[in-house]
DNA sequence: ACTTGACCTTACCCTAAGGGTAAAGATTTA
DNA sequence: TAAATCTTTACCCTTAGGGTAAGGTCAAGT
């Protein structure tokens, strides 16, 4: 017969620990005083107590454990359950290891970072779409009113709840010049396709690595390169053709500087 | 411009999130409408979300980031810091899945283990010790009396809060006779040595696999034999002698059923 | 018999990062 | 003008207990 502090010094646990287990039935006293209230444990519980440990230090909660005394013939699809969770905790923690290193390595040199990449999921979405050839960056808003004015004429309406108007690299590799480009704007439908506008919907992308370009298009090669290396230093894949996102431009921010730009990527884990 | 409803669904992210970071200000909206305390967003918003998001991806607490994003000169000191919490962790993880695997081989066989492991402290004791060796198992308790009366004539004082009484077992392997055993029994402080009965302190031990037996002696190899192959099997090595502590036994209980003995074997990571 | 100190009780608040819900007010659309 | 959608604050919930306060209990010493 111990009380319950004693009990707790002999199996190193919180006396807090006890009564919380008392208080959810997962492990109770030999016998409670009705008057005082004291608790009373005796070598009867240990047997109890030592299998809540043993299955505490597997990880499983105390519901988890309490299912398992009730039931012993369930252990084996908690056991199981557990296995998976195990792995894939582990092999997100060793992911995570990865970037933390990565992240060490571009704070040291400078002071700060200066693009955070972040991964992301890229939903389903209705868009018009312009596929065409530009001769360099330079004539790429040349192209875009002409695009608008023949929306307008096919009736389309622009997705607002959120906005997303972006486009779609189409080439393999960098070039400089009669780059292939989509340039896409999410519509609420359909309409019928021209020859210059076609009506598509993009499939969703389970993940893209993403990073912010904050300033004028000219330096946004830096995000591309920067971008471009934090996959392949943290074990992606490229999975798709790279994606720029309009978030402010010209049509609403003065200076270039303000100006914000997403570039996205779809990845897939190597 | 944006309610917090559109500018959750741009960033994929709940408006609860954004309350959340608001309430902690960690991302303050653009402007709060004073009289109907609307929530207004705007895309100067977007770098410090990234960045935040970003963080987050590490698994780096909120208020980590919080204190990054105030001085970002802090950013090395989390990142290793995160670096050493995430080897750990998949340290502990990868040892849990070790333990998981084990149980599950043992379970798939049996309907329940009859044993459940677990690992804990022992902690530093004072002890009266009598080493000796004994000529078989069945003499064992021939001898405890006699150390008994013993150390009544030295007056010692038998630690109860907990009682701690085990014996050392001394030869490296299995033996059936002339045991080298050492009896020991926590006291309250040393006395002077006998020819019979010495005191001496226990160092704690960092680590040690246990498990609990109930029944008769003579079914203890069973858990000795479980013991040293979970051991085993779990990638740790015995770094000392195994102990047997004495819990329900002869003195105290009829049925040799009711026995309990706790075996205790010092281990380290391999 | 009384006091002291050690031990025990319940009750309340706290953790991290939000999730869920309800009641009430704001805004937009029909 | 009414309905539908959006937003607000406020409250309770999640894990596995930790911390503290106010008050009751117990054994030992005086």
């Amino acid at each position: 017969m111990y009380q319950i502090g004693l009990f707790s010094k002999i199996n190193f646990i919180t006396t807090k620990t006890l009564r919380h287990y008392d208080e959810i039935s997962l492990l109770k006293p030999d016998h409670v005083d009705y008057l005082t209230g004291y608790r009373y444990y005796t070598n009867e519980q240990l047997p109890r107590l030592h299998r809540i440990l043993a299955l505490k230090q597997l990880g499983l909660s105390l519901n988890e454990i309490k299912e398992i005394i009730e039931n012993p013939l369930s252990i084996e699809v908690f056991l199981k359950l557990k296995e998976r969770e195990l792995q894939e905790e582990i092999e997100r923690e060793t992911r995570r290891l990865t970037e933390v290193r990565t992240w060490i390595n571009h704070v040291k040199g400078e002071i700060t970072m200066s693009y955070t990449p972040i991964l992301k999921e890229l939903p389903r979405v209705i868009v018009a779409s312009m596929r065409t050839t530009i001769p360099s960056y330079d004539t790429y808003f040349d192209v875009v009113p002409k695009m608008g004015e023949e929306m307008g004429r096919q009736g389309a309406v622009i997705e607002e709840n959120p906005a997303y108007c972006f486009t779609i690299y189409h080439d393999g590799e960098y070039k400089e010049r009669d780059i292939d480009v989509e340039v896409c704007e999410a519509v609420q439908k359909a309409c019928d396709d021209s020859e210059m506008v076609k009506y598509k919907t993009i499939e969703k992308v389970g993940t893209a690595a993403c990073v912010l370009h904050k300033g004028p298009y000219k330096t946004i090669r830096d995000a591309y390169g920067f971008l471009f290396t934090w996959i392949k230093e943290n074990n992606y894949e490229i999975d798709g053709n790279p994606r720029e996102s309009y978030i402010d431009g010209i049509w609403n921010k003065e200076n270039e500087n303000d100006w914000l730009t997403e570039l996205q990527v779809p990845v897939k884990k190597k």
